[in-house]
DNA sequence: GCAAGGTC
């Protein structure tokens, strides 16, 4: 009899381990000290032998600086540490525990993590620091889907001892990030520190300067953008007394001239329709989702934000309704019973009659896209009932990951394009409709999947029609669009920056230090400066090439042709040079930073311009006396305005960019730690959206009485 | 209050 300890990477995955190791599918629980917290270890018996299978929470370790003293720089001593000890908010320290006490009673240790670089990583550290082994003794499972087979496969084909070029190719990826982004935040953060004396945290690494730079180059794309004007034809034909818009088969004429010629040789002529041709269109059910597409669709049915949209997965996912979202699989296995999940849904009301349709089949295929994920499935529901206590957003996209669910298992939908071909003298104007013959896998994704259809009028080839109107618009080349959430995600994804559970968060980190602003993003001027200085002082960080490069000596390590140790060598070379430069001129990058920064802060203030005196804008300031903070005019300096209100005084205010649908006065946006943020109006007290009773309460001095003037959700 | 990467 021998005993094993397995190191998992989650609790879920930890379950199934256990469950299909064990030879009666029922792992027992052991108990762990109370002061351990909760934490579940599961004992597994197999042939005579016994599994503990212990879960981590994802990274239990990570690197922190090996030396005492502050925030200084260059820094290049760093060690690997407790996560828990590294962050105060970490709630890993029960999994450290666990895997210590265990790992002094067993000394078989198998890794079982995720099959990927991370999950290499993940592993190691366990094995090495909370189990005091020797990488070389320790055993390694590989499994492409947590199946009971594939489960029992990877242990009885163990590997017997866990790849140490890719343990070091692991650990040299974490290493040169915490290389680079703790050392280039600290040289920009302390230049504006020493040449001012002011603190403003200014951040960035291999994966926020590249993405913020994205923004960047955008932004003075569209500056430097030259409109070039161009003409269109505007034509519509007579359909007994209905006019109707055609359209000239070039959408775009480069030249008046050539505008004007359409618009001579048409005018006052009849059109005779040509064709009338149909072009049958199969669209393919879509590929089941994975995080990027679940992202991308939310926003565009909802307009959720990629952050906003993964957390309300995670929601979903904690309530096992979904299955796990941080997946970029676009690829079902076998494992999966589509069946059993079906035939839950058709206890569902809105599914029942379309679960109950595809249930009638005598097979499912569910399509596949190209990305795979050796560690997760598509997103998909479990088909556990819906609870009463989830929010709107939460709902809404339930909804929409059960509606793709059904639809991957559609047909494909056939539509008939039509287009209608109209000669006027020798040119060809068209008229288009689109009718769906088949609904396909679209019924199945309702109402996310509607079609327009536009009929075409009762037309026959040979028929004469009556140019009603016709004439020539100009207009301009349009220049490039600006990233949004959504499609900024998307760029970091096709540029392969960041992973699929981080780069919702980063876009966040850089709205936070207030690089990019807007919906519709654009750089800040401090976005502009962090860039600029980088540009010039340490180019390779705001440039994927750094990110390639990573991945390249990733794989040399991996095959043994580069030491980590060179590897990081390297990097702490080029980052001397680099972070000389910036000690040399640290003055004048700190006061150029710092100035932005101000810039930034003033800007920050304004609400927009002022309703009442129409020259001054509102801003939020501060009273000298009371020190109260209440939002007035600019006028008022120049005394030209008097008009002032009080606002709330705890929480984070920001302009809201958008005006009272009652009053017209610019609105603010209060932050406050852990509660929904709230936009209210300043003009509260004559507007005549305010609700009496908060004006009651405000007389009567009532705590919170601002509170209750909340605009909408933000 | 610093990176990027896992996970709850």
């Amino acid at each position: 009899m021998t005993d094993y300890l397995c190191i998992s990477e989650k609790p879920t995955a930890a379950k199934r381990i256990a469950t299909a190791l064990d030879e009666r599918g029922k792992p027992k629980k052991l108990p762990v000290p109370r002061n351990f917290g909760r934490i579940p270890v599961w004992e597994s018996m197999r042939n005579g032998d016994r599994i503990v299978t212990i879960p981590a929470l994802g990274h239990l370790y990570s690197t922190v600086e090996d030396s005492a003293g502050g925030w200084h720089y260059p820094a290049f001593s760093y060690k690997w540490t407790p996560s828990y000890l590294a962050n105060e908010k970490n709630k890993t320290r029960p999994f450290i525990l666990a895997f210590k006490k265990f790992g002094k009673e067993i000394s078989n240790v198998i890794i079982a993590t995720d099959y990927d670089l991370e999950g290499e990583v993940i592993g190691a550290t366990i094995a090495k620091f909370a189990c005091g082994q020797d990488l070389a003794n320790v055993k390694r499972m590989r499994f492409s889907t947590l199946t009971k087979s594939d489960i029992v496969n990877s242990f009885e084909h163990r590997d017997p001892s866990v790849n140490i070029n890719l343990v070091n190719a692991g650990f040299a990826r974490h290493e040169i990030d915490w290389l680079f982004g703790i050392n280039l935040t600290r040289a920009l953060t302390l230049s504006i520190k020493h040449a001012t004396g002011r603190y403003k945290l200014i951040t960035t690494g291999r994966v926020q300067g590249p993405t913020l730079r994205f923004v960047a180059d955008r932004e003075r794309d569209i500056q430097t953008f030259v409109p070039i004007p161009r003409w269109a034809i505007d034509a519509r034909i007579d359909l007994d007394g209905d006019e109707i818009f055609i359209e000239y088969n070039k959408k775009f004429l480069p030249s008046l001239k050539e505008a004007e010629k359409v618009v001579a040789e048409t005018t006052g002529r009849d059109g005779i329709v040509k064709e009338i041709g149909p072009r049958k269109i199969t669209q393919k059910p879509p590929a089941p989702f994975n995080l990027g597409t679940l992202q991308s669709e939310a926003y565009r049915h909802f307009g959720y934000t990629p952050s906003r949209t993964l957390r309300a997965a995670e929601t979903l996912y904690l309530n096992a309704l979904i299955s796990y979202p941080r997946t970029s699989s676009q690829q079902f296995t076998a494992a999966i019973n589509h069946r059993d999940i079906l035939t839950q849904l058709t206890k569902c009301d809105p599914y029942r009659v379309r679960a109950n349709k595809l249930l009638a089949k005598s097979k499912l295929h569910p399509t596949f896209g190209k990305k795979k994920d050796p560690a997760h499935p598509p997103i998909h529901p479990t088909g556990k009932k819906l609870a009463g206590n989830l929010r709107n957003e939460e709902r809404n996209l339930y909804n929409l990951i059960v509606c793709r669910y059904l639809a991957i298992f559609g047909e494909p939908s056939i539509k008939n394009g039509l287009r209608l071909d109209l000669k006027i003298n020798d040119h060809i104007f068209y008229l288009r409709g689109m009718k769906v013959l088949k609904k396909g896998w679209l019924e199945f994704y309702t109402p996310f999947g509607r079609v327009d259809e536009v009929e075409l009028p009762d037309l026959a080839v040979g028929d004469v029609v009556k140019l009603a109107y016709i004439n020539h618009k100009q207009s301009y080349t349009q220049p490039p669009a600006r990233y949004n959430p959504n499609s900024l995600l998307k760029k970091m994804e096709e540029q392969e920056l960041g992973t699929k559970a981080t780069r919702a968060s980063t876009i966040d980190i850089l709205y936070s230090r207030g690089y990019i602003e807007d919906e519709s993003i654009n750089a800040t001027d401090l976005g502009f400066a962090v860039i600029d200085t980088l540009q010039k002082n340490s180019p390779d960080i705001i440039s994927i090439e750094l990110t390639r490069k990573l991945q390249r000596e990733i794989e040399d390590i991996q095959a043994g042709k580069k030491s980590r140790e060179a590897v990081l060598m390297e990097s702490i070379v080029q980052l001397k040079k680099i972070l000389e430069k910036f000690h040399k001129k640290e003055k004048i990058i700190g006061v150029t930073l710092e100035e932005q920064v101000q810039n930034l802060k003033q800007r920050q203030r304004i609400l927009g311009k002022c309703p009442v005196c129409k020259q001054g804008e509102l801003i939020i300031t501060r009273s000298i006396r009371t020190k109260k903070r209440f939002v007035g005019c600019t006028g008022f300096y120049k005394k030209l305005c008097d008009w002032s209100a009080p606002i709330p005084q705890k929480g984070y205010a920001v302009p809201a960019k958008k005006n009272c649908k009652h009053c017209g006065f610019p609105m603010l946006t209060i932050r406050r730690k852990g509660k929904k943020p709230f936009t209210i109006c300043p003009n509260w007290i004559s507007c005549p959206g305010t609700p009496d009773e908060v004006i009651d309460n405000y007389r009567n001095n009532k705590a919170g009485a601002l509170d209750a003037i909340v605009e909408e959700e933000t």
